[in-house]
RNA sequence: GGGCUCGUAGUCUAGCGGUAUGAUACCGCCCUUACAAGGCGGUGGUCACCGGUUCGAAUCCGGUCGGGCCCA
């Protein structure tokens, strides 16, 4: 009978949901906790997930059977723009012109529909995580704890308000983190445009000229003798007309354009702390929404627009020296693409600049797996130049609990007590803690959902009444190292005083068979159901276990074919125990094992276990399950049972049943210890194989089992078995040399060989159907 | 421009001081009583390139070239 393999994964399915198996329960064994990514919550699973949740599910499945109480959270992310716009869509509703309130009760109908959806994704992918009890980003006991996590930074000094340069996005008018940036390369024109200074001809060479109405200053190399003559003279601004002094600094580069440069309020980052360090005046034309406001020349032009007519002014001013195509790299918001511009605004951050190396610190703390993953947020720490801006000028998330005094300008904090608010809606009766005024003003910001998420490990433990501790694991993808992961060790350092976690294991991307990354845009994601139908979910995991940690993989539909061939396998071999046994059941007692291939088996076993074992316990996923597949499908299969099968009809012959109930007992014995092993990787083939072997106890659930014992009782020496198998290999090329099947029968062969091999005679001639053999004495094995 | 990372048979991959592991593809033989979605056998690699260390390098060091990611 073939086997069904979709309806076969979902009778597992829905046993495993029947009897609670992942269902988390607080015990006396000890817990091993897991920090997973809540998937936002926009549309469906799609192959990126099916590659990284599956690596989660086998450190989670394999430290259940190692005997932890495994605290494997699960939750969704719809706190975000992702959601938003979903939200939208579906009910047909601008959420901004909505109270947040009501906004927010309806993104929670809105998704619990698509949550459902997904669920049943990810339960179909077999991950053992705790679906029943999820937490959800737009409930109001995360928000809550956003609010009130955000007010212990804000007590302890940790959060503060300023006023200063900000990173804006002119497309989402709000500001951004540097986290939120990516760059793109594009190109522009360097233009060099004619300045004047007492008189004379200045050239200044920028891709930036329409922020010539927001220049402060004009700077030189001090070393740079072309210019030295000017510094501390006043410059005339073409077009504008008004003045700026020209300054030295060392940070210009002489090389540059003509090594004199435009410094405006503000161009790109050398601008502001140019800006920053000389204290110079602020002249701000760029506003909120990206249009300029220079009351002049360009008013309400948008910045592309505005480019464009100042050039055309320059030129019809002859003002133009010169143009040449450049390639620059800006600095984007990810989520837009739109270049993004340095507004002074007022906003909420979070102190990293002055936590540099208090944060390294914590991230030498952490064992990241791949270690050098380390590096990459090293390198993004020390390379930080932003405090963390967390306040967004967006409606949608989670509201910052505070109010601001009209009269005196106190920052009033909301008390823990009433968490979680939503200022705009609580204002009424509130009074200034300083000065008593009842003028006072809601924040309207809300936060950056990484305020949020960075908290997870500890909204998954507070929706399970656990207490908040350093949790074992987080599972993440590297392209969120400088925003998920860092983010999180900002919040352990700030929060908590620790790390977040002992481990981080970091996952690849999934690209597609040219290198393409996948994505839904690009439209090359493959159907993920179709996959499932046709290969498998065990056959995804399989796929899914092949990479090294850290490494990203191409998809290729070889490798689903090559996992569904091992389901088939593990399948049939189970079968041909259970088929072997007939009817007998096994003690798995290993005192008294007479027969050599029993012990070499039982030996190989044991040094398979302990590598499969080790590999797995420093996450080395396709290490473990190499190891683990070749000795299934080499030793296991193409020797052990080959062998067991011929000398069950040998001892049968000689009515040996003694011989008979040590071979079943030994090949049901060493079928279980790999279903164990294979139960982690494909839980759904481990379990129906488990099911059809003879045992002689049998669980629910094989993921219920405990994981293979390295210590045997007695010795087994794997190498006291060698000779014969290297003459079943020979006999096995004699006679493939011949062009006859390993079945087709011979009336005679003689061996040759060194070893002594008499014993196993009536063996080898059941295996290969040898009528006679003939063995002899000699230097090397010889088959004729 | 800097950091990290990768470059091994047509394709993918293991090894990380003693000239190479598997998968897949390909060729040949076999419908055998667990499995043809299988078994057995075979073809195929100057381990990107150039130097150095070493008795010996895919493996260590330096450089070059090329890809990816992150950051200027």
């Amino acid at each position: 009978m073939d086997l069904d393999i979709p309806a076969m994964e979902r009778k597992w399915m829905s046993r495993w949901e029947k009897i609670g198996l992942y269902r988390f329960e607080k015990s006396s064994k000890p817990v091993f906790s897991i920090d997973t990514p809540p998937p936002t919550v926009s549309g469906r699973m799609h192959i990126g997930h099916a590659f990284s949740y599956p690596q989660q599910d086998f450190t989670a499945r394999f430290k259940r059977m190692r005997g932890y109480n495994v605290f494997y959270p699960w939750g969704f992310d719809d706190n975000g723009l992702a959601t938003e716009r979903f939200t939208e869509k579906k009910i047909g509703v601008r959420g901004s012109t909505l109270p947040l309130g009501q906004f927010r009760e309806m993104v929670k109908e809105a998704t619990e529909e698509a949550e459902a959806d997904m669920l049943k994704s990810w339960k179909s992918l077999g991950i053992s995580a705790t679906f029943e009890h999820y937490y959800r980003t737009v409930s109001n006991e995360v928000m809550k704890a956003s609010q009130k996590f955000f007010l212990d930074l804000a007590r302890n000094g940790s959060a503060f308000t300023s006023e200063g340069p900000t990173m804006w996005c002119p497309a989402c008018r709000t500001a951004i983190s540097q986290s939120d940036l990516k760059d793109m390369e594009r190109q522009t024109d360097f233009v060099r445009i004619a300045f004047s200074c007492e008189g004379k001809e200045l050239v200044i060479a920028t891709t930036r000229p329409e922020l010539m109405g927001a220049c402060v200053v004009l700077a030189a190399n001090p070393q740079d003798k072309r210019y030295q003559g000017i510094v501390g003279k006043q410059a005339r601004i073409p077009l504008y007309g008004f003045e700026v002094p020209v300054i030295a600094d060392e940070s210009v580069d002489p090389a540059k354009g003509t090594g004199i440069e435009m410094v405006c309020t503000f161009g790109d980052q050398n601008d502001m702390e140019l800006w920053r360090r000389k204290g110079l005046q602020t002249r701000i034309i760029i506003s909120r929404d990206g249009k300029i406001a220079d009351s002049g020349v360009l008013d309400g032009l948008s910045i592309n627009a505005a480019k464009k007519t100042i050039l055309e002014k320059l030129e019809a001013g002859g003002l133009i020296r010169g143009r040449e195509k450049k390639k620059q790299n800006v600095n984007v918001h990810e989520r837009c693409d739109t270049p993004i511009e340095i507004l002074v605004s007022r906003q909420w951050f979070i102190r990293t600049m002055s936590e540099k190396e208090n944060l390294i610190g914590r991230g030498g703390e952490i064992r990241w797996v791949p270690e050098y993953m380390r590096t990459r947020f090293e390198n993004w720490v020390n390379g930080m130049k932003w405090d963390w801006c967390v306040s967004r000028q967006r409606f949608y998330g989670v509201p910052f609990p505070v109010w601001y005094c009209n009269s005196c300008a106190e920052v009033i904090l909301a008390d823990e007590k009433e968490l979680p608010v939503d200022p705009a809606a609580s204002v009424a009766g509130r009074k200034c803690l300083k000065c008593g005024s009842s003028d006072i003003r809601p924040e309207s910001d809300v936060m950056d959902t990484w305020l949020t998420s960075s908290i997870s490990t500890y909204i998954a433990t507070m929706i399970s009444g656990l207490p908040h501790e350093t949790v074992s694991v987080r599972f993440q993808a590297h392209d969120i190292i400088s925003t998920w992961a860092y983010t999180s060790i900002v919040r352990g350092h700030h929060n908590f005083s620790r790390i977040p976690w002992k481990d981080i294991v970091i996952s690849g991307l999934v690209y597609d068979p040219t290198g393409e990354k996948v994505s839904k845009s690009r439209g090359n994601s493959l159907d993920l159901p179709a996959i499932l139908e046709k290969y498998g979910a065990d056959a995804l995991r399989y796929w899914a276990s092949g990479t090294i940690t850290g490494d990203d993989i191409a998809i290729r539909e070889q490798d689903f074919v090559r996992g569904r061939r091992s389901v088939i396998k593990i399948y049939n071999a189970s079968k041909l125990v259970s088929m072997m046994a007939d009817g007998a059941k096994p003690d798995h007692s290993l005192k008294n094992i007479r027969l050599a291939f029993n012990r070499w088996i039982i030996g190989s076993l044991e040094n398979i276990i302990s590598e499969v074992t080790d590999s797995l316990e420093n996450y080395a996923y396709s290490r473990a399950r190499t190891a683990l597949d070749n000795f299934f499908w080499n030793t296991f299969c193409d020797n052990y049972l080959e062998i067991a099968k011929a000398q069950i009809s040998v001892a049968k012959a000689a009515g040996n049943g003694e011989e008979i109930s040590e071979i079943i007992n030994v090949a049901s014995y060493s079928m279980l210890q790999i279903l164990r092993m294979f139960a982690p990787f494909l839980p759904f083939i481990s379990d129906e194989a488990y099911e059809i072997i003879p045992l002689p106890e049998k669980l629910e659930s094989i993921s219920l089992d405990s994981w293979p014992d390295q210590k045997f009782e007695g010795k087994f020496d794997s190498d006291d078995f060698a000779h014969v198998l290297k003459t079943i290999d020979q006999i096995r090329a004699f006679k493939s040399s011949r062009k006859l099947s390993p079945g087709s029968p011979l009336e005679t062969i003689m061996i040759k060989t060194p070893d002594d091999l008499e014993e196993y005679v009536p063996l080898l001639s059941s295996m290969f159907r040898i009528g006679k053999i003939v063995v002899s004495d000699s230097e090397e094995l010889l088959i004729e």
